[in-house]
Formats: C-alpha cells, structure tokens, sequence
DNA sequence: ATGATTTTGTGACATAAATCAAATGGCCAA
DNA sequence: TTGGCCATTTGATTTATGTCACAAAATCAT
C-alpha cells in the first residue's frame, strides 16, 4: 500500500505499458505532488486555464457546466482515474468545472513542467499520450451509446457499464449526465 | 498545386506546427500513397480491423453504423481531413464503415508501416498524436454542442459551423448525424 | 436529537419529436 | 426522353419525456 509521494506515483507508472524506465520517472518526479482535499473543492475552473492534471487516488469528482442557468454534469471520475480538462491542455480555457464529491486523495501533474520533457523522452510522452489516446476512446463510446438512444437505453447502459457511479453520485447529477430530467430518472428506477 | 505523390504528402504535412524535418518526411514518404476511389468506396469496413487511414485531398466521406438495421451517420469529412477508425488504430474492430460520398482523391497512411516510427522519431510521434488530439477535442466539441440542446439548436449549430456539409451530403444522412428523423429536419429546413 | 435544507419520488398535464402515410420532386440509367 | 427509384416534403396521430407542483425521505448543521 503506497504511503509516500514516490510510492504512489510508482503504483500509477506500473499500470502503463510499455512500463516507464527509472530515467522517465526521475523526470517525472518534481512535477508530481501528493495533495488532499475536501469534498467540494475545485480542481478545474470554468472559464480558467489550468496547468495541472490530476490523478485521483482515493475519492471522486465531477465534471459540469452550466447551460442556462442549471448544471448540467459531464463525466464522473473515481480511484485510478486522471481528471484535467483536455481543452486546458491545449491551452483553450476550461468550459468545464471540476470539483471533488468526496474528500480526497491526488496526484498533481504540473502540465507546464511535464510538456518539454516530451521531446527529450519519447517514454515521457507516450505516457501522456495514452493517457488522451483513451480518453478519446472514451468519448467516442460515449457518443455511439448515446446517440439516438432513449432515455431508458443510456439509463440500462450506464447502470450496466458504470454501476459505481450510482453508488456515490447524487442522481441530480446522474440525470443530467444521462441528459434527463430528475423526474425521469426517479421513474426508470421505479422501474 | 500538387501533382504527384511527394507533393501531396509535403502540401499536407506543411500544415503541421512545428513542421516535419527532411528526415521525418524520408521516413514516412514509403508508407504513404496517393489513391483514387470512385463514389461508394469503402475504405474501411464495419467489425473488421484495417491497417490504414487515409486522408482526404480531394472528395468526400461519411462515416456510419447500423443500429436496428438503419444506418446512422457519426461523421462527414472534406477536403484536408484526416478519415480513418481510431479504434482501428487501437487494434480494435472498427464500428463503422467509411464510404466516399463522392469520387475522391486520398493519401493513404500504412499505420502498421508508421507506428515503429514514431519510437524513433519524435516528429512522427508527435505528428501524429497532434492528429489524435484535434479528434479528442473535435468529439468533446461535438458532446457539448449536442448533448440536451433540442433538434433546432443541433440544427443550427450545424448549419452555423459547417454549412458545407449541407451542401454535398443527402438530408437524410444528416438527419441522423444530427439524431433526428427526416421529417423532422425537413420541417426545421422549412422554419 | 431537532428542525432546516436538500434530494428524491409521484401525479397531472404540456409538448417536442417520432411514427405512419402519402404526395411531390429529382436524378440516373436504359 | 422516359420510367423508376430515391430523397424530400407535408399532414395526421402517437408517444416519450419535459415541466410544474407538491409530498416524502434523507442529510446536514446546530
């Protein structure tokens, strides 16, 4: 059970393969801190531009933002799942807002360090890279399975593919991912 | 105006910040060639894994699955657009099938040619995830200008950003890119 | 614990968009 | 050019889901 910083981001690296060599994570290391926050507090701002990514240790978080008004949720992230906003990477600001639903533990990931480490360590930057090859394999899966499908399809599906998040996500936030009403959503339950 | 093979490639490659040295360029000019297609080609196939992506010099394509024995449309691409299946690219099935709308001219890419190149050459590497993360933020784009907004805001949205494809792709491709019915569109179109 | 605030559930009703049906228009091949 | 096949439009009807209103349940702060 990793207890220090370097133990933890080691525990990370190990789940990627080809694994990280002791050169990459030498570099690696100073961009990488430990951190513990509350419940509610914001990784990601809207409308900022951030320069760190986050690895979420222990706790979960959640992506939103507003649309007339009203919060509408856009992904949920739980233990071993990197959080950041894409568009930060590219230097855009974020649309969305990220902020912890339970106290947590996390990885930061300080961008503007990392970056020019990618064009002297090609290890360094297959790493990232993967990291937004699956990130982009999520989103298209997330189109496909919901596209033209109704609202007690996407329901079943997520219900089936991410059973977790209807364990530790208010279903307000639930039914907006789902791109429902809260009323809606209490009636498929009731099944 | 390019007219053979190295042309072409060089005209696409020079759109690439920061651009490709001579030896990137020499090293991936074998894996690349100039292809013609009439109209209904299909350059990748549904369920099966191809080892190419190509890109569009000069036509059209769309790309589309089947679901309850109708096709629906997931995108169009034009002139200057990279086609091809990033699941394919992940050595997964691809779920799609991508048909030339019109008589084209393409560059094809021989991925499996490529890939061993991008862990010697950083250019390559970096070329082509560039490509990677113009799609992950194109998808992004695509969820949040979709996901609650009604079939007349979807309908404008697109009509606002990419008015071409309302002029060389049929209604009824669109209507389901857009995941509505033909009648439906056909009643927006008439305001 | 206790009340207050937030979250979830239920009912009645409204509406956007789908479906079904059929007419019109456009395009391609012989 | 002509017929035939798609693509598109238009109309009538149905349906899924949203909205509004309120009740019940759960959670939180004091």
């Amino acid at each position: 059970m990793p207890v220090d910083s370097a133990d933890m981001v080691d525990a990370f690296f190990e789940r990627y393969r080809p694994k990280l060599t002791e050169t990459a994570i030498v570099l690696l290391t100073p961009n990488v801190k430990v951190l513990h926050h509350p419940k509610k507090h914001e990784l990601i701002k809207a409308n900022q531009t951030s320069g760190y990514a986050y690895l979420l240790v222990k706790g979960a978080a959640r992506s939103y933002y507003l649309h007339n008004g009203t919060e509408i949720n856009s992904w949920f992230a739980f233990e071993n799942e990197m959080v950041g906003s894409l568009r930060n990477y590219n230097n855009l600001p974020s649309r969305e807002t990220i902020e912890l639903l339970e106290d947590s533990t996390l990885l930061s990931f300080n961008v503007n360090g990392i970056k020019p480490l990618m064009a002297e360590n090609i290890e360094i930057s297959n790493f990232i890279n993967q990291v937004i090859g699956e990130y982009c394999l999520y989103l298209e899966d997330k189109l496909y399975y919901t596209h033209l499908r109704s609202a007690r399809e996407r329901y079943t599906a997520l219900l089936a593919q991410e059973p977790n998040v209807f364990k530790r996500v208010p279903l307000t936030y639930i039914a907006s991912f789902l791109g429902i009403s809260r009323e809606t959503l209490s009636r498929l339950r009731a099944k």
